[in-house]
DNA sequence: TAGATTGTTAATCGATTAACAATC
DNA sequence: TAGATTGTTAATCGATTAACAATC
């Protein structure tokens, strides 16, 4: 695109990515992998925005924030650029999980085909009751919460899932972060603290359905 | 608080409010749940931005979208805020749900604790599964999906959820939609379209991952 | 070449923060 | 009264959109 290439295009980018950015990549990607069973070869960014409800233009900045990946007077190569976002997502080497708690919820992460499709696979599951220690649940060993120091190192795990009673949140938390995990997704409904160089990311049901009620009933008008 | 009543305080916010403050609104009421039954009678802008990581002008203005629930010197009183907040979402009367979709994640999110402490009471649920139709999940009630042009106007379910395989969501939608639903928490992994006057909300598990990704492969540093 | 579409700059829009008079 | 804290305006910051030269 550009003649020489002349400062490497924003190798990863750092920390001045708004976070609106990459949900949407997430978002592209699941949209392209589509267009790729479909068999499609290109696309431009009009028509996947009209596809997820965005301006043209917001797609061709978002995916400027990593790099030209695009060809004037084409479009965008569907092959390319799914392995291109893949790649910033971090997602191209699929993702060991630990997941605490199992619970309805917990069993149900377990057990979720997206995981896999995603790039990320179910390692080992913890729980504190008796009776779930030591079987195994849809091929994955359960561990007691007790061993998350002895195990999560040893499968070198780096992203846990909390899905235990808010009560236990915080604990579990402090538990798997001593461990030596990077990020936590939590389900548990409650805010938990962690150190700054550990990344959170939080999922309430509740509140998903709290922002429907909402806007239920201020009738609100999507779109335009 | 502002002397005589002049122009009705902002009823309902009519459109004008962004989605974000509704999504704090949540989190507010989270906390003050928490303080309530901590036994906590009042809190500063100040004390509830910082559990969660907002500046006390925020709390402010969020709060200051609906009304003057506030007290100069004082700050919120928890169980009247409570209660607004509430009242502002919608959620203080229990909204009966209906679950489309009972393999892992629909029972899960059938059995979840959670919705039944926010307002929400699940009443009915939809599978086209003969071996789950005619029979009780928690003591809820499963129909064949056929059904719900009929028990959703009977149970007068305005909210559903949707839990079904992506390549089924799509047609689910379509038909809880012509059942007279008003909002869509969608689970499925893929974009759905829904007419205007229909809210929608999507929850895709692998993005929440994928966003956690990103995060630690770029190392970002939370906060300041 | 003509038509399509990118990457990017500048203009617009919206949301967050700072500051402070009003209030308890 | 002095201290604390609200609600709100103005200033700042950031994100989205429009426009267009460059490119295939």
């Amino acid at each position: 695109m550009s003649g020489q290439q002349e400062k490497p295009p924003e190798q990863s980018a750092d920390g001045q990515v708004p976070k609106a950015v990459v949900s949407r990549l997430s978002l592209y990607l699941r949209e392209l992998q589509r267009l790729l069973r479909d068999g499609h070869e290109t696309i431009s960014s009009t028509q996947l925005g009209k596809m997820l409800g965005f301006t043209d233009a917001q797609v061709r900045k978002d995916l400027a924030y990593f790099g030209q990946f695009g060809y004037p007077g084409i479009g965008y190569r569907c092959p390319e650029l799914v392995a291109k976002i893949k790649e910033i997502l971090g997602t191209n080497h699929a993702w060991p999980l630990a997941i605490v708690g199992l619970g309805n919820l917990g069993r149900a992460l377990l057990g979720y085909r997206g995981f896999t499709h995603q790039g990320f696979r179910v390692a080992a599951a913890f729980d504190v009751d008796a009776a779930k220690v030591g079987r195994q649940f849809e091929g994955i060993p359960v561990y007691h919460l007790d061993q998350v120091g002895e195990i999560i190192p040893q499968l070198q795990i780096r992203l846990a899932i909390i899905a235990v009673p808010a009560p236990a949140a915080q604990k579990v938390a402090d538990a798997v972060v001593s461990a030596g995990v990077d990020g936590i997704l939590n389900f548990a409904p409650v805010t938990i603290t962690v150190p700054k160089h550990v990344q959170l990311e939080a999922v309430d049901l509740a509140i998903e359905l709290e922002q429907l009620s909402f806007a239920v009933v201020n009738k609100l008008s999507r779109g335009e």
